[in-house]
DNA sequence: AAATGTTAGGTTATAATATAACATATTGGC
DNA sequence: GCCAATATGTTATATTATAACCTAACATTT
């Protein structure tokens, strides 16, 4: 038995869950967040964070942009860029360096480093925040004179549901 | 106190080291696990990977293919691409997905994931393979439903040079 | 040695990801 | 309204990575 010191910011839901729930949420937690600490999450951010959101599986940049062009909205690199930055500096995204894609963070009340699970079979995330990792990271660090900044952990797997369609 | 979990693979060195002796040793070893596997470390691959060792920092594929260029060897990009999922593949280097670069492994015996420290201003970094982490992880992935196959991690800090110079 | 299959490397082209640099516009505080 | 700061637009290009197809090397069998 393992001791809990993770809480769960993002679990594999089941492909029939209301997503149109998460992103609303999301957005509106995010709009909160946002006032809360002086951000302006302008109207191109605020779309930006949306369309990450209504991908179920983290999305790339250029994947962004398509989205918007297909809403009228004919943006260039740099906006997209821009926008994924803010939104990961305020940890309203997360940024996957293993995909190059981008994944909206069910809890973005503070700045924060997380630890993800990756589905390589349907790119599927769950997001944790777990001390216990965290610290024990830190732990290893010490010993090697490394000081952790930013435990962002990226581990590669299946999840339960890939895992039994495998068979 | 932390229970010893991890095996040191490598650490963060002195820059007085005899790298020489660093890139000799591990193009000794190299040849020893390919002979032992019935891989074929063939010129070009044993090429890349004395560059990348010559590097202390981790190296991306684009420099690689200057290095070869400046020695004469005038070779495209899948060239080395190829060369270092070879390498990877044998565990013989690592690529870095947050820096989009490859390090030499230190200890290639067996194909492994590692968990990486690198210093976000020098670039240097150490490796270690730690049970203790990847179990931790594969515990809390398994709250999850999901099961991690492969515990690659890396995370930044400061090394403590870096961390002293900086004040 | 010729035939064959397999693996590795060469070559061309282009895809995919990311940023530099500079111009313009919008916002919020005074 | 004006200023300073922040955000966005625009053009160009840098950086990273792979597809597709061809040739060479090597290993085994005949």
């Amino acid at each position: 038995m393992t001791i809990q010191t993770a809480s769960v910011i993002s679990r594999f839901l089941p492909s029939t869950h209301d997503h149109s729930r998460c992103i609303e949420a999301a957005l509106k937690r995010a709009a909160a967040v946002c006032d809360l600490q002086g951000l302006r999450l302008t109207p191109i951010r605020r779309r930006v964070l949306e369309l990450i959101w209504r991908s179920h599986a983290p999305i790339g940049a250029y994947s962004i942009l398509e989205q918007l062009a297909r809403n009228g909205h004919k943006a260039m690199p740099p906006t997209v860029y821009r926008a994924v930055a803010f939104l990961c500096s305020a940890s309203l995204v997360h940024r996957l360096d293993s995909l190059n894609a981008y994944i909206g963070c069910g809890d973005p009340s503070e700045v924060h480093s997380g630890q993800f699970f990756i589905c390589r079979k349907c790119d599927s995330v769950a997001e944790i925040h777990d001390t216990a990792t965290a610290g024990l990271l830190a732990d290893q660090a010490d010993t090697l004179g490394f000081h952790v900044e930013n435990p962002h952990i990226e581990v590669s797997g299946l999840c339960n549901r890939c895992e039994k369609n495998n068979r």
